[in-house]
DNA sequence: TCCAATATGGACATAAAGTCCAACGCATGG
DNA sequence: CCATGCGTTGGACTTTATGTCCATATTGGA
């Protein structure tokens, strides 16, 4: 991972110490991550909150990083991660003097650690009272639906456009929302990603096998 | 406190109930003072956090309490304590009928403890470790007990005890937050519910079959 | 264009989900 | 005490959904 020597890119060098800057200022809770549009890859992370590192692919794809007039700052964003917590997310695309995109900046912020501490804060003096559950995820094909949509707008390309790495980060945010654990939803996801069942299959084998790998190493 | 009898200041008699009930209701870690701003000394003093007591000199600021149309609550205020302690502080100035100001209250809440249950709080989200996957496989069946649980407590029977319309009942909530909606459901509800599979089934079936009727009525 | 990597449809295997039924347990009333 | 009715149960069985595998088609790049 760390620079073999011959040198850090140019881009990070240029954009390191304000990621640096705001991931100490949101402390352990927020993500800050660079992506190359190019190579669709990391650049480099700060905080790293899904074990990914530089050199991985970037939940990214192409942005639209090539038209000018294109909006180049998104979000906030909700994600719902898989233990309810919920991540704020913002991207920018970053521009040299040419005005060519050189980078993508995004900031993932785990807000569950300040609404916790919130519901402590206004809880005080108050009689504790049960909270009613809420109900179940009432249409989860929505939950689908909005994460690889969430994805789709991150990357600016349509579905039927996404590359393997693509699907394969898609896949891996709907497993992290169990979404498998629903019944019939394989053949959602499927019709969602606009890939064949056995495609579906293949892919989720392919990330079954890297987070095998991951818990090994 | 101790009360020499006659010996009790005027002003305390009237504002001793409101302070003890504000040092009760916050519990060891507020500390409630009535000052007397003529002598600028302490006339009384509940849980006392920095070892102060009647008699001793008030460490308030210069408060207008001569101004009648000047604010009479003040704060709240970060105070720094010794020992690093952070207090939130507020004051009011208290006037007797004639609009004089008679004595200065102060409430000294101490944060560190609820900056420490946020800290608590937050912690617990904070090291992103591979969670158990079982644990959060858990997570809907725990659902499961919870409703259960609920109707359990509400007709106050055991599971065992239920009556055939009960566990309808339970059903009916069961499907209603879509727990049926999950792989593998199935067989953890008949457990919950302390009935065969087979039963599980005729006792859903019953249940559809009642909804449809209302569906038609 | 050709090659290599992928995607795809469908056959197939396995595992859940759901149905059905004969036997059983257990109250109630004669 | 037995007969009867009602609900439960285990297990056989059917139907769907899941997951695997592979030969073939497709696609993107040198």
């Amino acid at each position: 991972m760390g620079s073999a020597g011959e040198g850090v890119d140019a881009r990070v060098r240029m954009w390191a110490p304000a990621c640096q800057a705001v991931a100490l200022l949101l402390g352990p809770y927020a993500e800050v991550v660079l992506h190359d549009p190019d190579t669709d890859r990391i650049l480099a992370i700060w905080n790293s909150m899904s074990s990914r590192g530089p050199g991985d692919p970037s939940l990214l794809g192409e942005l639209d990083t090539l038209d000018p007039s294109a909006r180049d700052v998104f979000g906030p964003y909700e994600k719902l991660l898989a233990d309810g917590r919920r991540l704020s997310s913002v991207s920018a695309v970053l521009r040299d003097e040419a005005g060519k995109a050189s980078a993508v900046l995004c900031v993932n912020l785990d807000r569950t650690p300040l609404e916790q501490a919130a519901a402590v804060l206004s809880a005080f003096g108050a009689p504790t009272v049960p909270r009613p559950e809420p109900l179940f995820e009432q249409d989860w094909s929505e939950r689908v639906q909005h994460i690889v949509g969430a994805y789709v707008r991150e990357c600016g390309r349509p579905v039927e456009r996404l590359t393997r790495q693509d699907r394969l980060a898609v896949l891996a945010d709907l497993d992290e929302a169990k979404v498998f654990a629903v019944r019939r939803a394989t053949p959602v996801v499927a019709g969602a990603l606009r890939v064949s069942r056995s495609t579906l299959y293949g892919l989720l084998a392919e990330l079954r096998a890297a987070n095998a790998k991951d818990q090994t190493s």
